[in-house]
DNA sequence: TATATAACTGATTAATCAGTCAGCCTAACT
DNA sequence: AGTTAGGCTGACTGATTAATCAGTTATATA
């Protein structure tokens, strides 16, 4: 791995950790063995080391869901939706990192006058909707997923397990064992009630 | 209002927009037409201007449910259900700055090793727990509702409501938008399927 | 080997900010 | 009028930190 990359990893997990404010360029360089003024050489600002941190962020995101759904397999489309769900709270206990920056309101602030920034949070956030609504309108087609609209039902699971997430991350409330409630809801949100599944 | 309660309201906005490290003592004491010395005289150090800022959140939150409750009479615990979600949301819109505030890293940070921290958040988040339990209890009991377990149900429809609220506070999607079809999927999770209400 | 380019660094700077302190002002009480 | 005390302030300090820059080392290429 490159010292380029180095800082780039060691970023992210101060970033995500400690936060923007609370990590300096001196911490960054620390932790990779480098010099403060190295950092600088491979990022030009603290903002444009963590636009970078943030674009690796939604890369890293966007190619684990491909991968997923490249390999699997799914039944129906409500299998595929409960599946789906289970591979996103998996991918934020795996990638706790990536999900604790997004839960960091740093990202939302620049992006209100970075476009860049604003760019990667909505294809970030447009990766997950679409998850979960190509899910529901895949269990519509078989039948197996009652008539609803799938873009607003995608969003209401993705901010019931962002939200789960979150309460994970801020230790509030354990996630995990909220597991068994959340499938057995979001079956009874979504199956088609016509027909015994 | 005495100069006091004028930089706690100021720290309040402050916290709330900028976040914690952002928030210097010059700021608080500025908006008020205060000396930040002044700040200092009034609040030891910056975490202690930040805890009672928490300290009265709280206030406001628990003041601003029991006096909800206790004005409000219901049919049923599922209209209680869907009434207390659209007060949730409806306060979240109204005292923006509480939920911001709520929906910072920091807070859950300083719990970490601050007891009084700690509690502060405790109370918020088991007033807001409590409340969705007590809805669910109430319909199992009158038969609106059937047969879940209401801490977890509840604490699943407060991650749903509480996701919904940090979209629109980080300008990712609008919950308003979204209103109608989450009463729609509360409704359709939580009724009692062997009765028609 | 000579040379050019990229990678890296130590020392420094200018700005910001939490927190301190000695003293001033004002209102209440005697 | 004199005294006391709480509320308030301007001026200051020490520490931190993003960013710069002149200069050094390593690498690759001719």
């Amino acid at each position: 791995m490159s010292k380029k990359e180095d800082i780039l990893h060691a970023a992210t997990l101060l970033f995500a950790t400690h936060g923007f404010k609370d990590t300096s360029m001196t911490e960054v360089a620390e932790m990779t063995g480098a010099a403060s003024a190295t950092v600088f050489y491979h990022f030009k600002s603290k903002e444009e080391l963590f636009l970078s941190v943030l674009s690796n962020v939604k890369d890293g995101i966007l190619d684990e869901f491909s991968h997923y759904f490249r390999e699997k397999k799914f039944a129906n489309g409500l299998d595929m939706l409960v599946d789906t769900v289970s591979f996103y709270l998996y991918l934020a206990g795996n990638k706790a990192e990536w999900f604790l920056l997004l839960h960091r309101y740093y990202p939302y602030k620049l992006a209100e006058d970075n476009i860049a920034c604003r760019q990667f949070l909505e294809d970030i956030y447009n990766c997950f909707a679409d998850i979960f609504e190509k899910a529901l309108v895949k269990g519509q087609q078989d039948g197996s997923i009652d008539t609803l609209s799938p873009r607003k039902t995608g969003l209401l699971i993705l901010s019931t397990v962002d939200g789960m997430v979150r309460f994970k991350n801020c230790n509030l409330y354990d996630a995990g064992a909220l597991y068994n409630e959340l499938i057995a809801v979001i079956r009874r949100m979504a199956a088609n009630q016509n027909q015994l599944t």
